[in-house]
DNA sequence: CTGAAAGCGCTAACAT
DNA sequence: ATGTTAGCGCTTTCAG
């Protein structure tokens, strides 16, 4: 107990802390803290006395030092691979309204979808206590999922949903979702049918698409062409680059299903520039459903993502099995397909007419 | 995968502290704390020694005790409106980028355009100790600004350049990017312009950008009318249905400055589908040059913000000012006009011919 | 190059 | 209803 250095003990500027708070109101600091947490046990008289002195100071207590004592650090995590994307905008948006609901604060990670960056991201998440996280697909190698665990952080996987991967997961299925994309073309009388997606190596919720796509066709007894498959980053550019790519084929598509919005808009485009009528001489099906889906001209018929329920969910299931000390428990969420101008039937289909929206998932 | 609890204080999942990391590889705290920063001035061997230990136990370090012993919590703060208008979504990765570069973890703080949100995400930034925050706009309670500076955090201002708010500012001017594009347009012979805009009592961007609008028509011996005038929020279908409304006019506007690309879009589509060429009929000015508006038919003309690297400059004007303990210098930057197929002469105008792409401020 | 020891600012038993 | 006290897990002088 030195009595040297008194306040501002090495240097740095003297924020005022809960001793000086005490101090001028006359009280101890556990009466301070309690004020500053549950006020309620507090006689309304030195609450009154507290508070005055607190807002003299815009004193705001060290949330760090009272992480620290109480050992909760009221912040979960989230990680994601882009904020560009406003599909993933709309999901973090979600959680963080409910975190905040809950008293929690949000760190977002944006991974940009290198698996090294996410895994830093990750360490530097635990070592900031998360007491969550929410975390994007199921790909990351397993030395991650250890250190989560022996860290003690709960974490849920979003925007995958998979029942045998052993975590617990708040998400729709990529494959159903996908499935009900292509038979919805192949239903049209559509055989042959191009594909651009993601890049499944780096992105667990593209490679389900893309088997989707391919087992679909096999399971009608269509061979998926491998010159009509792209695999690209999720730019309007490099939707339209792959699908000029495609017309120039010498049996061109008569479809295609883009796993997502932003490439599917620029496919469109390219189609529309190259001369091509949608969807007289070709389909197109996004998936998302981004507010730019309805745009566009023609409309595009897209697969839509409950992606705010998502986050929801997720941040829910996480922050009570914080609480309650539980195993987070998974939830499968249901996708749509919604049927608008972009598609129809095939030239010479021997079938016709066209399905209505239809749901998948539970 | 149940965590078997070893020596725990009070209770919780005893998770492994340095003190056992020391014990097991036979070294003082001290030490451990220097093989996981500075690493350089611990003996190889010693090093190798601890580093085994820390990776047997998947050891991540207390980062919020170490902040609190270190009194430095190597985070910042972003406050954005919004998550959903890709323009702050560019920012936020750049600064993102930025600062984990320098070491520093982002919170992200999304106020919803709620000046009562945005104040209570200060506060809990202040809480985690942030070193430093950048804020969207300067428009806000006066308490707030004391509050940041009685607890000694330094701050940078984006989106809004001010040179007489008197607070570190990193951005371009609203002002005059506005003037430029209202020019444009008075250029090519309009006179009878319309504006759609954010809501100026929640946005001190939206406000600059109507005031310029309305000054620069007058400067022009135009007079505004306040019925070709239209807040709302950033939405296609607000400024979709803004739109509607001014063509119902009885003297419709020959062209509209809508001071956002989003809703930009939206007056786009409404024109198009109320059977008006565009710019033959009607021309349109955006604002912020997001992607969509080089794939909207006719492309868009609009301002281009340059919102990476104002999140860049933000960011690094920011840490440079923290580590330097100096005060952050303000940054104007610069916006053009990229003029593409949505604007062209006013029917009946006198003057003709269009002007090219051009810069502005500094 | 390494260790001992004193806190960082707060919370939560446990008392009163 | 309020005070006393013992840490939370780490970093950092200051010695050696």
């Amino acid at each position: 107990m030195g009595f040297k250095r008194l306040r501002s003990s090495r240097r740095g500027p003297g924020v005022i802390t809960v001793r000086e708070i005490a101090r001028e109101s006359g009280v101890s600091t556990a009466t301070v803290s309690r004020v500053l947490s549950r006020s309620e046990v507090v006689s309304e008289h030195t609450r009154a006395r507290v508070m005055a002195v607190v807002n003299r100071h815009h004193y705001v207590p060290h949330g760090l030092a009272g992480s620290l004592a109480s050992r909760r650090s009221r912040q979960i995590g989230i990680i994601i691979p882009t904020i560009a994307n406003s599909i993933y905008a709309s999901c973090t948006q979600a959680v963080n309204r409910v975190a905040q609901q809950a008293g929690y604060t949000v760190l977002v990670g944006i991974s940009e979808f290198s698996p090294e960056y996410e895994a830093e991201l990750i360490r530097r998440f635990l070592e900031r206590r998360v007491e969550g996280l929410i975390l994007t697909g199921v790909a990351r190698a397993h030395e991650l999922y250890q250190k989560m665990e022996h860290n003690g952080v709960r974490f849920v996987i979003t925007w995958k949903y998979s029942n045998d991967c052993g975590w617990p997961v708040v998400s729709f299925d990529n494959y159903k979702a996908s499935a009900m994309a292509v038979e919805h073309l192949i239903g049209l009388g559509h055989r042959r049918i191009g594909l651009i997606c993601g890049r499944s190596d780096l992105n667990d919720r593209a490679l389900d698409r893309r088997r989707s796509f391919e087992d679909t066709l096999r399971s009608h007894g269509i061979a998926p062409d491998p010159e009509l498959i792209f695999e690209r980053d999720f730019e309007f550019d490099e939707g339209r680059d792959a699908t000029r790519r495609m017309l120039r084929h010498k049996l061109p598509p008569t479809a295609l299903f883009i796993a997502n919005d932003i490439q599917a808009v620029g496919a469109l485009i390219e189609c529309r520039e190259s001369g091509l009528s949608i969807p007289a001489d070709i389909s197109i099906v996004g998936f998302d459903d981004l507010p730019i889906a309805q745009y566009v001209n023609p409309q595009l018929t897209t697969v839509r993502v409950p992606s705010e329920e998502m986050g929801r969910l997720a941040t829910e299931t996480l922050i009570a099995g914080i609480r309650r000390r539980a195993p987070l428990k998974s939830i499968e969420l249901s996708t749509s397909l919604i049927v608008r101008n972009s598609t129809g039937p095939a030239k010479n289909a021997r079938r016709r007419g066209s399905k209505r929206a239809q749901g998948s998932g539970k």
